[in-house]
DNA sequence: TTGTAGGCGTTATCAA
DNA sequence: TTGATAACGCCTACAA
């Protein structure tokens, strides 16, 4: 039994999977390397071979194996991991697109895990994607556990960019939302406006964002020289109905709040909710209810429709997506170990929905 | 100078890149063969040469290639491919995150692009794909294009499934939401409650989505033995404003409609949207405004809270994902060539909101 | 229980 | 211009 019989053999077992060069260069009747040399080209190979190449690449249904490809020396995987708290979220998947379209644009592709706010989870994938030999990685960190594997010995060379939220003891490239600005000038215009009691309605403090949100809500307080009152602010409110709940007992007190501020869209909505709901029952019992200013962080669907005078702190997820991968790719083409970490706080915008 | 010293300058000079079996084995002292064996559970090697191995593999930070892995006769590459027509929508968000969640749990991660209904970018993406020997397909199929590139033969043996929308002589396991029997249910609801005017804001017919959404409603209507009104349908409004913009048109006729069907949220939005308007301006002018129902396909971000009588057929994005990865997987555990294609239409719920 | 040889698919290097 | 060889990192088969 010779070579080529051999070699034969294995390429018509082979029709139905996935052919490889060898199989390619028997049916043109060609070496490999000249296979690799049309499919990389074409330098320097007759225009006639070339034409015999194609027509068995189609012939066979060849696809080049990127994996064998990215094992040879010097040669990258063209992949880039983003591990994301929740895909479904539409603001992530926003920002999530924004990832792709750079990735795509610099010829990479995205392997994308859902972490679910599980540290653990999140450790799985990293060391995952380390090991498919992703070019970086993008990483929404979640919110429990210390960003012990974030740490760069652990992530086989592969540069990393934080979105959205910073990781404390992770030095390395972060981009956010201007959180605290944002919270600030929203509070400011409430506090300009005369408002004294103005509650907010947020997460759990131990999220970053929300932190930092509570954070601006202090400062613009600060600014006029008063301080917020712990009595209106309500903490850890993850859903539309427990901001609704909230919201209302805040409007049970004694003193009620005479404006809001909602930390996210759904604390904020769940204000709106419980505002409207109270404007109703005071309306059927023929009582006049004060009209509640509402500000919020993020923005939602009918915002512009609200039925309060409402104004919101904006910016595009987008944004956020494509400049983390912007910095990802500017460490990766441009100067592998350029400088150290950078922190980005993307601007956000106050818009007035009345 | 010895194999020995070649393999110790190559260790020592990746210490900071990607350390390979061998680069352990040095480190621990035994042969590459002993950590692939630890790697992979640890059968057959003494506890003492197990300790060396993990430390050595912490000491270097080792993460196996899986690149190199799947290269192996035998081996999968733990793949899957999934490309969408866009990602930012949260509809295919949390299609993306059901897809993700069943990858998961069958130990597979999921590479991702983004077709933005373009068929020559989504013929790229899975070319791609297959190139990195994912396992399977997802796709949503753009709606231009005629399905070429889907063709098994094109597929290198990875088996596809298609989510969301069928195409045309394209025979694979397919996973649709039942659009016919939503929008007929949606538009029904309308006409029992009276309304003989009824509007339809949708995709063009030539998405298949669309145009099955249109025939639901056109069957309705034939339910209780009228036509739809040909003035009252408008296709092609890709975005809230445009959605807008044609309710607005709807509203200036001298016949107007009593009731509309958003045949998508962002129509659904949009119709809301100038609805109100009209509604606020003819509060302002002192005049009073007909009501106009709403009914609409897919829910979208506090549907509850909008000003209107609104109903909308509802299904969960999230069960069109894992029933395609079920799909998939099964295919590829179970029976490689089990039978044909399957087509599955899973079932809408009509909900009223008000 | 441990190690050696070889090959998965590709391509850089060198030879023809 | 073309082809043979070797090596990328890993692991099955076999040998020790």
């Amino acid at each position: 039994m010779t070579p080529e019989d051999i070699a034969d053999g294995r390429a018509s077992a082979r029709r139905s999977a996935n052919p490889t060069v060898h199989d390619v260069a028997l049916e043109a009747g060609v070496s490999p390397m000249t296979v690799s040399r049309v499919l990389s080209g074409g330098k320097n190979v007759r225009a006639e071979l070339q034409d015999k190449v194609w027509r068995a690449v189609e012939t066979l249904g060849y696809h080049r194996n990127e994996n064998a490809r990215s094992l040879r020396p010097g040669h990258r995987s063209g992949l880039v991991g983003v591990t994301i708290t929740n895909i479904a979220n539409p603001y992530y998947a926003e920002m999530l697109r924004g990832v792709e379209e750079i990735a795509s644009a610099n010829g990479r592709r995205i392997l994308v895990g859902n972490s679910n706010e599980d540290a653990d989870l999140e450790r799985q994938l990293v060391a995952d994607f380390i090991g498919r030999r992703v070019e970086g990685l993008i990483v929404v960190p979640s919110s429990t556990g210390d960003g012990a594997h974030l740490q760069g010995e652990r992530l086989g060379g592969a540069p990393l960019v934080l979105a959205s939220r910073a990781v404390a003891g992770v030095d390395v490239d972060t981009v956010l939302i201007d959180d605290v600005a944002g919270a600030r000038a929203a509070t400011a215009r409430l506090l300009a406006e005369g408002h004294r009691r103005i509650a907010f309605l947020g997460n759990r403090s131990s999220v970053f964002t929300g932190r930092r949100r509570l954070d601006g809500f202090t400062l613009a307080h600060h600014d006029v020289g008063i301080e917020p009152l712990p009595d209106l602010v309500r903490l850890g409110q993850q859903d539309v109905g427990a901001a609704e709940h909230a919201m209302a007992e805040l409007l049970d007190l004694p003193h009620p709040p005479t404006a809001v501020f909602g930390a996210n869209n759904r604390n904020t909505v769940g204000a709106i909710r419980a505002i409207v709901a109270r404007r109703r029952s005071a309306d059927a019992a023929g009582v006049t209810s004060a009209e509640i200013r509402v500000a919020g962080f993020d923005s939602f669907d009918f915002a512009d429709i609200a039925p309060v005078r409402l104004s919101v702190v904006d910016h595009d997820a987008g944004d956020l997506g494509r400049r983390a991968a912007d910095m990802l790719f500017e460490r990766l083409d441009d100067a592998p170990a350029a400088g150290s970490a950078r922190l980005v706080e993307l601007p956000v915008t106050l818009r007035d929905l009345f």
